[in-house]
DNA sequence: GTCTATAGCCAGATAGAC
DNA sequence: GTCTATCTGGCTATAGAC
């Protein structure tokens, strides 16, 4: 709190009189975040275009976003993970999109024999794996790869196309 | 500590007698749960084995041991992202193996025409990825997905295996 | 609305008896 | 080695002046 009061200027006093307490400064902070990236999956499902398409412009789009935000994926997680409960909170207030569409065209495209059969819940974690996790990860990642962050950042550039490359090679005929 | 104390029948000043302070017991927590994933790990860096069958091998026994231990990616990827020095200490203690064996392997494979080109970086990531992120960010995909644990349960199950066929579909010729 | 000063609480750490 | 009791510092939150 003294640390946020200092960078905004003010002090703890203000800070609570504004936000009544810690706890619902931090709603605040996570709500506003999260709408952050929200959108940014959206994408995935809905948009009228194919799987593939989708996939190209999801993984482009995402990737960009969270390279200018590499804070953003792992603090949703942390304190998703800290209280689950937030999860029903933001279905409540919808802020975010269901995946049944994205579940109807995956299984049309798997019958019309463009792609090979897989779920569409299995393909949606694996879209969201590839995309979030690097980033979720970074500092272990550099570790085991023993490389430093000019290396990294190279990477995860080269991700916006290869991972597209990789998820769609994964599924096509 | 005071929690713990309890849970082991003891009390906060014999926790303070044996580790000294709490980052200390924290320590010899963590170094001890890392000792139980990086042999996991160690499968897909060493053993005498194609990588087509380094992903099998890899995937079925990770993903298996994370369902019975599906706190721990998260509890180590939590802890090395708010203190990244954690890694140049496992590194000094040898306490993970290092890459150079297994990026050999995918550029003789690839060299031999088996796989299609990719970068031993790029494909170690999707493999870790792919593998751990569903137990990392668990409560966000049932929020997703709006599926009940254990649906979520069999879907990591149908895992082990689908996840090696993803990434071999991704990469064959 | 904005500040200073402080109340109230809790958790890590230690003193010291046994 | 193990315990009880206590110190200490830090953090959230509020009282109250301006």
């Amino acid at each position: 709190m003294q640390e946020i009061a200092n960078e905004a200027g003010i002090n703890k006093a203000l800070l609570h009189y504004y936000y009544r307490s810690k706890q619902l400064l931090f709603e605040a902070v996570f709500k506003k975040v999260f709408m952050l990236l929200a959108p940014e999956i959206t994408i995935i499902l809905s948009e009228d275009c194919t799987i593939e398409e989708k996939i190209r412009k999801f993984t482009h789009s995402y990737i960009n976003f969270v390279i200018k935000h590499p804070f953003l994926p792992n603090f949703i997680i942390h304190e998703i993970n800290r209280n689950p409960k937030f999860i029903q909170q933001l279905l409540k207030d919808n802020m975010y999109p269901k995946i049944g569409g994205f579940k109807k065209q995956v299984e049309q495209e798997i019958g019309k024999g463009h792609i090979k059969p897989i779920r569409a819940e299995q393909l949606f974690i694996n879209i969201i794996a590839l995309n979030a996790f690097p980033f979720v990860a970074a500092p272990l990642i550099k570790g085991v790869l023993q490389i430093p962050e000019k290396d990294f950042k190279q990477i995860m550039e080269d991700r916006k196309t290869q991972v597209a490359d990789f998820i769609i090679n994964a599924i096509k005929i």
